[in-house]
DNA sequence: TCAATAAGTAAGAAATACTTGACATTTCGT
DNA sequence: ACGAAATGTCAAGTATTTCTTACTTATTGA
């Protein structure tokens, strides 16, 4: 469908936290791999899995994930 | 991974603006089939849909949606 | 210098989201 | 009662996400 990209803060809320991508994947039911490839934003996640990680870092969803 | 269900008010909120579905579909840039099979809580939709809708609705992504 | 930890790359399989198209049913105005 | 509009069902196919596995590189600490 072509859809908007949406940029995220993962990273930066992550290490704000001082977690590695590996705590943060498991916090947040994925693999690290998923992870990496979300901060690199090569693809949009699941809204599933964009709560559990919004959850995981204590914010809330518009302040992880913003189109652009 | 077996991720949490999400419930949703996209019905409600295309009701209560008076929108039909194919509408709504138009607006947010994805098919009726995809519309119906949300208001049915058929699938979740990805992270950029769900904005999308949201943002078709006049409502931000945590009043539309909500995990169980 | 060795082992362990953290981050990155890549490729294929599996799961799920999304589309297309065709047809059935309900609702509603005239 | 009729036709049109809105909703729903079904099935098949495409696209995208997510997982798994395996290997690489950099950093840090004992």
């Amino acid at each position: 469908m072509a859809r908007a990209r949406i940029k995220n803060r993962i990273r930066e809320l992550r290490e704000a936290s001082e977690m590695t991508q590996s705590q943060l994947a498991k916090l947040s039911g994925c693999t690290r791999q998923t992870i990496i490839m979300l901060e690199q934003e090569r693809y949009v996640p699941s809204l599933s899995l964009a709560f559990a990680i919004a959850d995981a870092l204590n914010s809330p969803i518009e302040d992880v994930f913003e189109p652009e």
